[in-house]
DNA sequence: TTTCGGCCTGAATACGTATGCGTATGCCTT
DNA sequence: AAGGCATACGCATACGTATTCAGGCCGAAA
């Protein structure tokens, strides 16, 4: 026969029904052990596999979680933040482990995304993840509330959050950066990324600086912090515009590893050193932060663990369970460019 | 009403029949402009969505891709070869301009992938990433194609290769590599990478190499080769070894970025200078590449050329069109570690 | 021998959509 | 006035599975 066979192929070549066939396969016990095995030596033989649209279609869950990415619209189209893309590998394997399909997409944070995945029925769920506006995607959750869609983001939780959110410990992450390098005697620490509520996670690292200070005695002088999305270009720049207001410092925080490479390339390009003149903390802990020179010291974001987190709450939420959002702790890894 | 719309809501609504709802909303000419406008407008209002599982069943296809994604397993389990995952930026993009979902998997090469996802029906073609074991790899091909599955594989083109392979021009990369150092006046250059038919790519790297050296009337002298998998680890312990052997060399060619950045570790701790006393290029053009000290030369490969002409192949395959095998051009970026 | 319960199995049906085919309506032609 | 054609729609059905319900069989208890 030419089609690929189904269950009623099966059921006649085993002398049985279709019902019967259904059930062998998923392992329901009401069918006899002898008989199942008939079933499954004849589904093997014809490479029979269950048709995963008719079976999704009649149980009303398709088995399948989607992943969906977002970014600002970048003119380098490929670049795509490593430490979400580091993310990926341990939610896909944590998905694949419970018998889910993981459905990715990468959205320009303008699409109408919420109104997609779940309400086709494609997925059970959704994990959102990356940066973007955030009054903007306040009334996007909001909006998938009130469909009933099941969904965890990572990130920084808001305030009267709607729905539930993961993320690292950010602020306590910022904390022992910049305690790390007082503690290296560092006394004019600057801060690159953006400390503002456009941008919480950054705003966390940004408060765990700004407490590390005080509890040295020291302030945080707005002389020394600049702005900067997550890009190597942006923390260039960043410290670019800071050499050349000639504020005095030896030290910088970076919200991210990204720029922390990019005010690496800075230094280097005034002939600064690095560790000598100016210590360098980032925070990720991507792959390139350990091939820097000199090595990145920066705050490594659980990634395996956050992966896990993830799905699994989403799964909880899926099955109706209780769930509480939390967050990861994070960890000093300390290499060579703090001294 | 409590359930999700279905077509028929909207057709009881509109005062029409269900398919007169469905071919409204797929564009079909049959129906009147105006019963179109009234039916959208009434989809909208309810937040319709087609169904995608019931969609998807009764029109036989999914328009869905699935990317199974290679990996050997390792320990660690969070390491990805980059250059795969920039790719998938690509690859996702592509697809969804198609209109295409994309549903992911990370395989470990021992598991079953070969009778998955399009036996199953959730996806219409499968694009297959990653190195493998090519024998095996024969043996799975081979029952895709007699199947009737639809792929394309990136890698390597084999001789009576099952199934269509794209992928980069490795042999002309790797001349143009050890072109460019000897033309900076490098005689004994080592190649760090399998140069073996286990490792297709590498092989063809190795070749462009062996070429070029012939071209300028040196010998490839097996001394200076070293096998290694792609990690910085390895590249490490391969160029630990060749300097442990006392051979002399002055410039190195690494089969991929990640081993040249285990490479120039093992030189720094060795007290030697890149490019001064060993010049050096890698393959691939992997984001860390252009953040290690000195930056790295390498032979970049068009990660979103790949990414679309790999949807791009497949998709004609999937309409039944004709499909050609075909190369894509590497491309020389000079940095300073080649001197 | 009858009855009852446990164990398997089958018949019927629902899931929500897309499409082949038939039909009604309006308009133009002769 | 009657037939022909294009246009716009409805009827019926198929896609392949999972589940509800009812029944058949068999051994054991009465």
């Amino acid at each position: 026969m030419g089609r690929r066979p189904t269950s009623f192929d099966i059921a006649q070549l085993a002398g049985v029904s279709q019902p019967t066939v259904s059930r062998a396969l998923s392992g329901n016990p009401a069918v006899s052990e002898q008989t199942r095995r008939r079933i499954q030596a004849i589904a093997a033989q014809l490479n029979y596999s269950v048709d995963k649209n008719a079976s999704s279609l009649r149980r009303q869950q398709a088995n399948t979680l989607a992943l969906l990415f977002f970014e600002d619209p970048t003119p380098d189209d490929s670049m795509i933040n490593p430490f979400f893309l580091a993310m990926l590998g341990s939610i896909t394997r944590t998905a694949s482990r419970a018998g889910f399909d993981l459905l990715i997409s990468f959205q320009q944070l303008s699409s109408d995304w919420h109104v997609d995945y779940q309400d086709s029925h494609k997925a059970d769920g959704i994990i959102l993840l990356g940066y973007g506006d955030y009054e903007d995607y306040r009334a996007r959750l909001t909006h998938l509330v009130e469909q009933g869609t099941h969904f965890v983001r990572w990130g920084s939780p808001m305030a009267n959050e709607p729905g539930i959110t993961l993320g690292s410990e950010n602020r306590s992450g910022g904390y022992a950066a910049t305690r790390h390098l007082i503690a290296r005697g560092r006394q004019r620490i600057a801060f690159i990324g953006t400390a503002s509520s456009h941008a919480p996670e950054f705003e966390d690292r940004w408060r765990g600086y700004r407490d590390a200070l005080a509890e040295a005695g020291l302030e945080a002088d707005p002389a020394l912090q600049r702005d900067s999305v997550t890009s190597e270009e942006a923390g260039h720049e960043a410290v670019q515009s800071l050499i050349a207001a000639g504020t005095r410092f030896d030290a910088i925080f970076a919200a991210s590893d990204l720029i922390a490479i990019g005010a690496m390339r800075a230094l280097a390009e005034q002939g600064l050193s690095v560790p000598g003149d100016v210590a360098l903390v980032g925070f990720d802990d991507i792959p390139a932060a350990s091939f820097t020179n000199p090595p990145l010291t920066t705050v490594s974001q659980d990634v395996k663990a956050a992966g896990e987190a993830l799905v699994d709450t989403l799964l909880r939420k899926i099955r109706g369970q209780a769930v509480e959002p939390y967050m990861l702790p994070t960890q000093l890894i300390v290499r060579g460019s703090s001294g």
